[in-house]
DNA sequence: GGGCGAACTTAGTATTGGAATG
DNA sequence: CATTCCAATACTAAGTTCGCCC
């Protein structure tokens, strides 16, 4: 093998390290998770660095001493205040320059600044503490760790109207921190003069390392990347699981169709709420507690006021109407025909109750999930999303995919079937600020292969009357030239239309969620291989990465 | 069964890297 | 060479699930 470089030497093309196949391999039963880990420990976030003495804090007009803590802390409230004014003034439309508040007291003024203030000398910097503290030993296997920064001290920001907005998120030292890894193993080392929480030797876990987060109180970890063998088997058995809910899925749903005729209250609410699970790829809706997080909903913590009862909608009977905000504060509204049971149930369940009461008194998620345990070994109502997105993947597949479409085109098709599995599950995104000016730069692209195509057009035209006058060898090839240049430029120009296409359609729709984590690989991969498609069109070098074991297993025979 | 801690998955957005463009 | 642009990556919040304790 092996190129020949520039130079005109022979570079030598250094054959891969054959890579492990995990998959082919047999799983740890019993809750084990491995049985060697070594790693590095965390990288800590870098510490304060004191402003120079010629910026004072003023208080009343007159400069103040900060102790260094309160000095960081103001600063973290500095950084949060440029950033609304960035985005009050919506800068970052206009070009690629940050805001920066004057020093002066009393005088707020905005300067640009570069986004380069040093080109780029922390990269070298940055590859090396990669190379140290990126990876780790698990098993007899080299493994990318995800995140193994620790999160730097801030300001918080929750998502959406969340009360704990604002608060410091005080900075994770080592004596926070408890490690995770081997007896046997090199236990990492804490920075000169410091000591762990705790080193612990627990092969139940994945996690390397774990601090707890003073805002919420809970739990933060260092775990491994998904192209892993451990987050991968644990995909790959999520798939396997959604899978068996398809086998069963046809009794399970006739099953809570009985149970909406059920007289007992329980079982009719736990019947309607597993409906709309199945049907609108609800989540499950744990309770939260009030005043600690946002307030969101799921499926089991509905509310009246949630839901709009209509038993005659733009010609439609028995219509009900969400609205409410789920994950991360993302709003769901739909309009949605259900049956008259499903519609009398809600009635009921409506009955004498305050807009702010639940709409499921008499369920929650751990009451839905045991129902949903004696059904089906492993099902809890997660699965649902898992099933049904994966599912409409591969009937919108079969459905859109034209055999006689070119690639563009057929991978237009693909991110089709994504998008429709992205709306089910409600996936949005907010359209990124140079939305507009980005479709108008690809109109102008798309105006001016138009152009190119004309002329190509033209020229064609004239070597064709060109060669009947002259009727030579050389007039002819002249003019399969031109059609094979009118044919390029054709070929250009569709590609950029349906890219223009494919982006005005996704607008608002984030179709990286549900390729990662709701999607079978193996569906695409199928796909791919079914139609010649190479699988970089579908997956970047992450996900082909995160997927290899779809990639290497999955052949174009593949059903879901 | 209710409360809670722990572990792990899922989520949208901010930042970055590097190619394209001027 | 600087700037613009977009895809990829980094980040970390916000969910779900499970097991344990009472």
């Amino acid at each position: 093998k092996g190129e020949v470089g520039t130079d005109g030497k022979k570079k030598v093309k250094k054959e891969p390290e054959e890579k492990w196949k995990w998959w082919e391999e047999e799983r740890y039963t019993d809750g084990v998770k491995w049985k060697f880990l070594e790693h590095k420990g965390p990288v800590f976030a870098p510490a304060y660095e004191p402003l120079p003495s010629n910026i004072k804090f003023y208080y009343d007009g007159k400069p103040m001493k900060l102790s260094l803590g309160a000095e960081e802390v103001g600063t973290f409230f500095a950084k949060m205040k440029v950033l609304i004014f960035r985005n009050f003034f919506n800068i970052s439309l206009e070009s690629e320059t940050s805001l920066l508040l004057s020093q002066r007291p009393g005088r707020p003024c905005l300067r640009r600044r570069s986004r380069y203030p040093t080109p780029s000398k922390n990269k070298e910097e940055n590859e090396r503490i990669l190379q140290e503290y990126g990876f780790c030993v698990m098993d007899n296997h080299k493994e990318r760790i995800a995140n193994f920064r620790i999160e730097p001290p801030g300001l918080f920001r929750g998502r959406g109207d969340h009360p704990k907005m604002g608060m410091l998120k005080r900075r994770i030292r080592p004596e926070d921190i408890i490690i995770n890894c081997s007896k046997d193993s090199q236990h990492p080392k804490p920075p000169p003069g410091t000591k762990w929480k705790e080193v612990r030797h627990d092969n139940k876990v994945t996690w390397l390392v774990s601090w707890t987060e003073n805002i919420q109180g809970a739990i933060k970890y260092i775990m491994l990347n998904p192209s892993s063998r451990i987050k991968g088997e644990k995909d790959w058995q999520k798939y396997e699981t959604a899978r068996r809910l398809k086998k069963c899925v046809d009794r399970l749903r006739a099953q809570y169709r009985d149970d909406w005729k059920s007289k007992e209250m329980r079982i009719r609410q736990r019947a309607v709420a597993l409906y709309f699970i199945d049907k609108l790829a609800l989540r499950a809706g744990n309770e939260k507690e009030e005043g600690e997080t946002a307030d969101t909903v799921g499926c089991c913590s509905l509310r009246v006021e949630h839901i709009t009862l209509h038993p005659e909608k733009d010609g439609k009977e028995y219509v009900v109407e969400f609205d409410f905000l789920g994950k991360d504060s993302i709003r769901y509204y739909n309009k949605v025909p259900v049956e008259k049971r499903v519609f009398k149930n809600l009635q009921l369940f409506m009955e004498n109750k305050q807009p702010e009461d639940d709409l499921f008194d008499r369920l929650n998620t751990t009451i839905l999930n045991k129902h949903l345990q004696e059904l089906m070994d492993g099902l809890t109502a997660k699965v649902f999303r898992t099933y049904n997105a994966s599912i409409t993947l591969q009937q919108q597949l079969k459905e859109l995919t034209s055999p006689e479409d070119n690639v563009p085109a057929k991978i237009l098709s693909y991110n089709r079937a994504n998008r429709a599995v992205a709306i089910l599950c409600n996936h949005q995104r907010a359209p990124p600020k140079t939305f507009e000016k980005s479709m108008q730069n690809l109109q102008s692209k798309i105006d001016a292969k138009k152009e190119q195509l004309s002329d190509a057009k033209r020229e064609l035209k004239s070597a064709k009357a060109d060669a009947k006058v002259r009727r030579d060898e050389k007039s002819k090839k002249a003019v399969e030239c031109k059609k094979k240049a009118v044919q390029r430029v054709e070929e250009q120009l569709m590609k950029l239309e349906v890219q223009a296409t494919d982006r005005e359609e996704n607008k608002q729709i984030a179709l990286g969620t549900s390729k990662l984590n709701y999607l079978d690989p193996r569906i695409s991969v199928a796909w791919c291989k079914k139609w010649g498609i190479p699988v970089e069109k579908i997956y970047n070098k992450t996900q082909r990465e995160k997927f290899a074991w779809a990639i290497d297993m999955a052949d174009e025979d593949f059903e879901f």
